[in-house]
DNA sequence: ATGTGC
């Protein structure tokens, strides 16, 4: 079964690939990185691989000593924070969740909303890290305290679900904002200037890679704060409404556009993972499913010839535009007949429906030999992006 | 996904 090999071309590593269909596109991209001087031992394609930008998402890959900014994703530290609470002791029909997301809604900043003035409070470790750069410096001093506790735009969403035992989750999906891009496109300028191969990689041996992997773990720090300052609102709000108590235990947090240097086949590599998750065996992790379809709770198995990585959602099969052009609001309010959203955004949010992204279970079936699956969650309240 | 420059 999984993977499937794609045998390696002439001075490329082989390509593994645990997607039942792979994108042309996305085949093409993966056969770059694997031609890449860089690359070792073998690239890996996670059942959710699409084409993106430069490489696609759901692409992991290693490399001994070079860090490369094009395949990280532009959302560094990007993730996925979930938060349990008990069984409800009545119902949760619309009179209850409606106002409860509209509350929400008023509490987080959603889309390209900041906080005005001087923005909120950064955690002392945060308020002026030792970036590289005098620019990115700045830029994190001007952005930082106005992108701290907002939620942002595109796939990103603070959504309410259910498990099959009754208990409600709070599911979080954000990233590093506009600290991360400043980041991100920072050193994707860097590398284009100054890297090795034809989709740049920086040594680090040098000043450069040193200073990229230093910033792009700040940037996920960041993105980290923002899911904790998110949470740390919006959970308090849901235990007050629906009169549940979280669970502290229950807590699970995963990033999924992010570099670690991590032992793999005997030695310490730098994994690369571009909307894919890392999960060390029995290590706990969420893959998301798309809007109006169900979430999951896994465990990692540690996989080791996945670099123990696994899918980071559902995966689009339809770009933004072909989505806009081909699923009516009708469509989309059908998927959507059993969550509470708002209602008056159905045209735009056609981009997000459940048809512009592959079957969850497919892609889990998929990844039975990357993770376990130990909790379905299906939607209940989502406030998107 | 993002801020910024066209």
């Amino acid at each position: 079964m999984m993977p499937r090999i794609l045998p390696a071309n002439p001075g490329a590593v082989p390509i593994l690939v645990w997607a039942r269909a792979l994108p042309p596109g996305a085949e093409k991209q993966l056969r770059h990185i694997a031609a890449q001087p860089y690359a070792v031992e073998h690239v890996a394609a996670m059942p959710d691989v699409h084409v993106s930008s430069g490489v696609a998402v759901g692409t992991v890959f290693a490399t001994e000593h070079h860090v490369v900014p094009g395949a990280l994703g532009g959302d560094l530290g990007c993730g996925v924070s979930a938060y349990r609470f008990s069984a409800p002791e009545t119902p949760l029909g619309r009179d209850v969740l409606e106002p409860l997301l509209a509350r929400l809604a008023r509490l987080v900043p959603v889309g390209d909303t900041v906080h005005r003035g001087r923005g909120v409070p950064l955690p002392p470790e945060l308020e002026s890290p030792p970036l590289s750069t005098q620019k990115l410096r700045h830029a994190w001093e001007r952005l930082a305290p106005r992108h701290l506790g907002t939620l942002g735009g595109g796939n990103h969403f603070l959504e309410l679900d259910r498990d099959a035992e009754g208990h409600v989750w709070l599911l979080l999906h954000t990233g590093s904002r506009g600290v991360g891009a400043a980041i991100a496109d920072h050193h994707l300028r860097v590398a284009q200037a100054q890297g090795e191969g034809s989709l740049p990689g920086l040594s680090t041996r040098s000043p450069e890679g040193l200073a990229c992997l230093a910033d792009t773990g700040l940037a996920c720090r960041f993105a980290r704060a923002n899911r904790d300052a998110i949470a740390a609102r919006a959970v308090e709000v849901v235990a007050e409404a629906l009169g549940v108590a979280p669970d502290p235990e229950s807590f699970v947090d995963v990033h999924h556009n992010h570099v670690a240097e991590e032992p793999h086949f005997g030695r310490m590599l730098l994994v690369h993972r571009k909307g894919a998750v890392g999960l060390e065996a029995g290590q706990r992790g969420l893959i998301p499913g798309s809007m109006g379809t169900a979430s999951y709770v896994v465990e990692g198995r540690g996989e080791p010839r996945a670099f123990r990585s696994c899918s980071h959602g559902a995966g689009r099969v339809l770009t933004r535009t072909e989505a806009r052009a081909r699923i009516r609001p009708a469509a989309l309010e059908h998927a959507m007949r059993r969550v509470v959203f708002d209602q008056g955004r159905t045209a735009s949010l056609v981009e997000e429906a459940p048809a512009a992204y592959r079957d969850i279970t497919e892609v889990l079936e998929d990844e039975a030999d990357l993770l376990t699956p130990l909790r379905r969650l299906t939607p209940i309240a989502v406030l998107k992006g």
